[in-house]
DNA sequence: GTCTATAAACAGATAGAC
DNA sequence: GTCTATCTGTTTATAGAC
């Protein structure tokens, strides 16, 4: 018999831990969380933590993993299962779809907020989470995206400028979300939805379809 | 007569205390440093910290104060006090000429990499520390980026496509420096300096050349 | 202006009852 | 699987000697 009044068992305490521990990783960085205040926000107690996961760093693990699927996803995992397009159009067109779906998570999913500032967080943070995150979600992106870049040009996939492009794109994206605060300011909105997601991906999208017209190669054409 | 062996004074104390603050503060975080390790890697007392600055929070705020001054000189004095330039052509070229500098500066300066670890942690942290950041550094930049792209795409200052594109170009640029360990690892880049941010401003301002074409206004031309 | 010593609060982990 | 109680170490801040 278990001690608290509602029905949770333990999978679901150990979801709730683990959501609440992303948020406050994501707002107030890793160390600066105490393992009481994971307990407290998920109305679990603190010593659960250490059953479900072995410790604070078992659920810092736990997060990462969580966060790796969860934007995996988000980019959408069709692009990366179908076949190199051959016409430069369909290439381009692919690269925008890639674009404006990342845009619709980013700008758009409740969760999205705790995810970015959580990975931005591990990306200056060298260890095994950056490491995981870095081999299992940025290289292959960022490789999927120069290559479809490179057909949509005609350049070569590894050229410097491709991938130094792919990356000024990744970066307009995810800008967004991390400087949100800003930008909502600016622009006058209040919290990020699709309205917004529709303005920033039609603005992202003419940027790809600059950045492949003023690099496209004259003689490939 | 001082106890400590070298010659230092108070205002050097004060001034190396402020910098060892900033390195950890952008690299871990506010509440995850702790006022001994500040004082370690300054190789001052614990208790200089109270002194000098009245405790934690205070040289968090003379951080926030550091901060801004360099950010602001790095992006140029120069731009912001000249007359609104007439000619497009004049109006685009000090858009690169911004772009060019800051990404020296970020790219190029050892400094900046805390620099602007500091920022991204503040932005996602409401205060009077973001308050001031914002109202001093980003929403003046952000306008004067806005009125030079409307003078070189013959739009309306405040148009929503101008606002959305000046802040694409601010995404792209910080994540050069966000984003470095990725960056690095992937062109195959050790320390960043003068030939990347060279190889990065060339990407950049080709962006800007192109969204400026894309969005310029025909019946302004 | 710098130092030591210490107070009072807080951290993560764990043992053991239920 | 959840809880209380507690151990051990660390935190910021401060009082007072020099």
């Amino acid at each position: 018999m278990q001690k608290r009044g509602d029905g949770r068992n333990g999978e679901e305490t150990r979801a709730t831990l683990m959501f609440a521990a992303l948020e406050l990783f994501a707002a107030k960085g890793y160390e600066a969380t105490s393992t009481r205040e994971i307990a407290s926000a998920a109305k679990a107690n603190i010593a659960s933590i250490a059953y479900h996961f072995g410790g604070k760093k078992g659920l810092h693990a736990a997060c990462a993993t969580f966060v790796a699927e969860r934007l995996t996803s988000a980019i959408g995992t069709n692009v990366f299962e179908a076949e190199l397009p051959d016409d430069p159009a369909v290439a381009a067109e692919l690269v925008e779809q890639v674009a404006t779906s990342l845009i619709g998570f980013l700008i758009g999913q409740p969760q999205a907020k705790a995810v970015s500032s959580f990975i931005i967080r591990e990306i200056n943070r060298p260890g095994p989470v950056f490491e995981s995150l870095y081999l299992d979600v940025f290289e292959p992106v960022h490789r999927r995206i120069c290559a479809l870049l490179a057909r949509a040009t005609g350049q070569d996939t590894e050229s410097e400028t491709i991938r130094i492009g792919a990356f000024s794109l990744a970066g307009q994206i995810i800008y967004f979300r991390l400087g949100y605060p800003i930008v909502a300011r600016r622009m006058d909105w209040l919290e990020p939805g699709s309205p917004e997601a529709g303005k920033i991906a039609a603005v992202v999208c003419a940027n790809i379809r600059a950045f492949i017209e003023t690099n496209t190669r004259e003689d490939s054409k």
